[in-house]
This record gives C-alpha cells, structure tokens and sequence, in this order.
DNA sequence: ACGCATTTGTTCGTATGTATT
DNA sequence: TAATACATACGAACAAATGCG
C-alpha cells in the first residue's frame, strides 16, 4: 500500500552528483576536449568523499558524456576527435577497408517545419528549422543522401559556406560552433526504394532498394535537436550494428 | 623501446574474477535464471573483498550476463523471461502497437555448410550444419523471413517437431535444451530485392525492398554459435537503433 | 635519464541503507 | 520482526600512467 512514485524523489548521492556534473557540462562550464576538475577537486566542491565523484563520474563516462584518461584526468567527450567519428556512422565497406569519405553540400534553407519535423524536434509548427541536403562519397562514389533539419533557434549563422568550410565530422562543428552537443540518437531503419529524386543522386537505378535511417539526436536531458533522414546504397556497404 | 604486448598478461584482480565467474557460467556450473552464490560467498571463495567481487560483477552484469536484483541475489541472465524477449529482436510496428507474434517452421535439415557458413561459424567444411527456416508473422501477416545455421554438434536432436512444440524464444529452447546461450551478436544490416522466392513467402511483389539482416550470434567466449539471415518485410515495421 | 607530483585505477575495509523473504 | 542480499557511502592505501623539472 505504498505509494510510488513514477519519477522518484529521493536519488542517491553519487546520482544527485551526475547531475549537477550534467548540468555543469549543460551550461558550458567545461568545454569539449578540455579536462574537468580531479576527482578530489570536486569531491571538495560538492562536499562528498572522493568515491562517490567516481561512481558520478563512472556513470557520465558509461553514457559517453565523459571520457576517463589514466594519469591524466578525465575529459568532456568530443566529436572531433577521430577516434569518435565512427560513433554515429555505423555504415561501412562490405571488404573492410577504410576508406576515406568526402562530401557535398547540395543545398541549405530556412524554412517551416512539417509536422513530421516539428513533432521530432518537439518544436511549434510556428519556429523556423534549417534544412541541409548533403551526399557522401565513399572512395568517390555517392553512398549516402542525408537530409537534416536543425532548430534555426539553436544554429544562427549556419550557412552552406560555414558547411563547406569546415573540416570533419558535422557533429564537431556543431559542438564547436554553436554549442549543441549530440550524446545519443534513435534511429528507425528501412528499407525503401529510390525515388525519382535520390536515384541519380546516389547513381542508381530507380526502384532500387536503399536503406533509410531516420535519427533523432539528442543534447543534455533528452532533447532532440537534430533530425536526420539518410538514404544508403547497401551494394557495397552494409551497416553494422552489435547486440548485447 | 619497451616491449607492450598484445594481450596483457596481468589483469587487475576484479577482471580474473569476471573470468572465473565467466568460466564457471561456461561450464554449467549455475543455471540460467538461477541465482549465483552471493557476494560474500564469492569474496570467500576467491579469497578477495567483497568490493573486488561487485566490480566483477558489476562487468558481468554490464555485459548482461548477469542480472542484479536488490535484496534477491544476482542470477544468470536468460532468454526465457518476457522482459528480455525483444533484446535480439528490433523489429517493431510503426505505430508502435504491442503485437503478439506468432512464426511457422518451414523447414529443418542438416547440410554441408557453404563456404560462407563455415566461415562465419569458425568450423570446418567437413562439419555438417543444421538449417532451420521459419516464417515471423505479426498480427497474422508474414513480416520475418529467417535462415538459421547451427553446428550440428552443439545441437543434436534438434528437430522440426522439437521447434514447433516450444513455445517462446528460440534463444530459450537453445540455452534450456542444449546448453547454448546467446550472449552478444553482431548484424550486418542491408537493402535488398525481394527474389523470387522470398516474396511470395512474405507476400510482397518481386523486386520490393527488404530488409536484410545477417546475425553471427556468440557464446561466451567469443565462440560463433548461430549464424542468421533474415528477410524483414518493413512496410509496416522498422529496425530500432539506439546509438549512444 | 631520473625522480617527483598529479591523476585515475585498483583493492581492501567498514558501516549503513534498502529491498526481499 | 528478523535474516539475507544487494546498494550506497566513506576512508585509506598503493599501483600505474602521465607530465614536468
């Protein structure tokens, strides 16, 4: 007979800890790629003994927000390291080699939302998003037609010059340039057929099939920010995914 | 110009425990869905703290192959509990319903394996396979087409008749009747026409877009077990990703 | 090349809280 | 209510990696 609640009150130490770290790296505190305070630093600041900073830490480090380095610190995770650049693209060559890819922007646009969009960025219809079209290139052959749609709210100033001009992965630029970090995504994968509009576009015959992603990415607390639409020719990649 | 090798000989404590705790899962030693011995038990028997066997333990458990439940012990992770049911499986309806689903075995034989399967099966040619073959229907239409590949060794007396009279989980008929547990796999997803024989089977027009969705499913130790190729018709349905 | 300080990683111990039976 | 088991929290000590002087 005791009541319980759906969101409980009363979290443990080491997860109140979490959070005020989330909110920290929320309000831009500490930047991506810079080291956050020691653990006996903040152990002091938040008045808790140093054990509980590290299972905070354990925590964010577990969910990619934090990245730990023996001997060194412990650093805010970035997309513009290589070593994360294949965090969120999970296509990749049926042979296995690594081949380098390059890109195109194709097109970049203010406009309304569809309701589609609104509802995934969990935006009003009224608030203008940012629609980028851009192919990927795989060792010169297209692979991937991406569509993306950005709150215009949270990318002021992103045009296709800034997006030609920069080197590396979007999501490097984005954290970087305008502040938003991506730390998770859904997607929702299908297979379709190529439209009139994608098939010479990606070079291939009309009504073949193509894989479509769809990806909402998420900041801090869950809110999405980005949606993402890719159409990939599988001939010759294939994405990988593991269980666990 | 010192020497680092490949694969460190010397764990910390807590890792050689995971691996003897792993190793006494391997061998049987405590059943899926028992409970293990508790903590202290453990720390007696490995002659370590306490602490060193939670962290053990907290791996085993991150690698779901084992479930802590407060108050209750830790117990060895299972397919047969509804909870753990869609682990494997991503499919899911659009609309997000929570349909039943219900499947038919079309057919069951040992074979030769191909080349492809030995490989991925990490088996010699000479070794036969079994082939299953079954039909997913969700809401009383076709939506998964699998082929399924099995070391004949590992699963002898495995017929059709003993597939059609389980009920529940493949992985669970494999880890109760044969002591073979599924721990972790990994997809290599892609686009693909319907062939002629695929599509009167899951009822859609030659040439339409599937799903193609190749498993290799292993044990513990990173030992191959199953290999899958599934057809998913996503019409109504999609593949749930989450990237973190 | 060496030693030292800093930082995270590992291990132990103890006490208390919370969930289950 | 009591016993058991996992969860949380603190403290201490040493190991290992890093970087600096």
């Amino acid at each position: 007979m005791s009541a319980v609640p759906d969101t409980p009150l009363f979290q443990p130490l080491y997860r109140q800890i979490a959070g005020l770290i989330t909110k920290s790296l929320d309000g831009g505190e500490w930047q991506p790629g810079q080291a956050i305070p020691s653990e006996l630093e903040l152990a002091a600041r938040y008045k808790v003994s140093q054990g509980t900073v590290r299972k905070a830490i354990d925590e964010l480090a577990a969910a990619n927000l934090l990245i730990r380095r023996q001997g060194k610190g412990t650093f805010v995770a970035t997309h513009a390291e290589e070593q994360s650049r294949f965090r969120f693209l999970r296509l990749v060559p049926d042979d296995g080699s690594a081949e380098r890819l390059s890109r195109k922007f194709l097109d970049c646009k203010r406009m309304r939302p569809s309701a589609e969009v609104a509802q995934a960025l969990d935006i009003p219809g009224s608030q203008a998003v940012l629609q980028v079209r851009r192919l990927l290139y795989f060792r010169g052959a297209p692979v991937v037609l991406d569509d993306l749609w950005l709150p215009l709210s949270l990318f002021k100033g992103l045009t296709e010059q800034v997006l030609s001009a920069y080197e590396g992965p979007l999501y490097g630029l984005f954290e970087k340039e305008f502040g938003v970090r991506m730390i998770r995504a859904e997607e929702q994968i299908r297979a379709v057929a190529a439209d009139a509009q994608a098939a010479p576009l990606l070079e291939v015959a009309p009504g073949a099939p193509l894989l479509s992603v769809s990806r909402v990415s998420f900041t801090y607390g869950d809110r999405p920010v980005e949606l993402r639409r890719g159409l990939y020719d599988t001939a010759h990649h294939h994405y990988r995914n593991r269980l666990s």
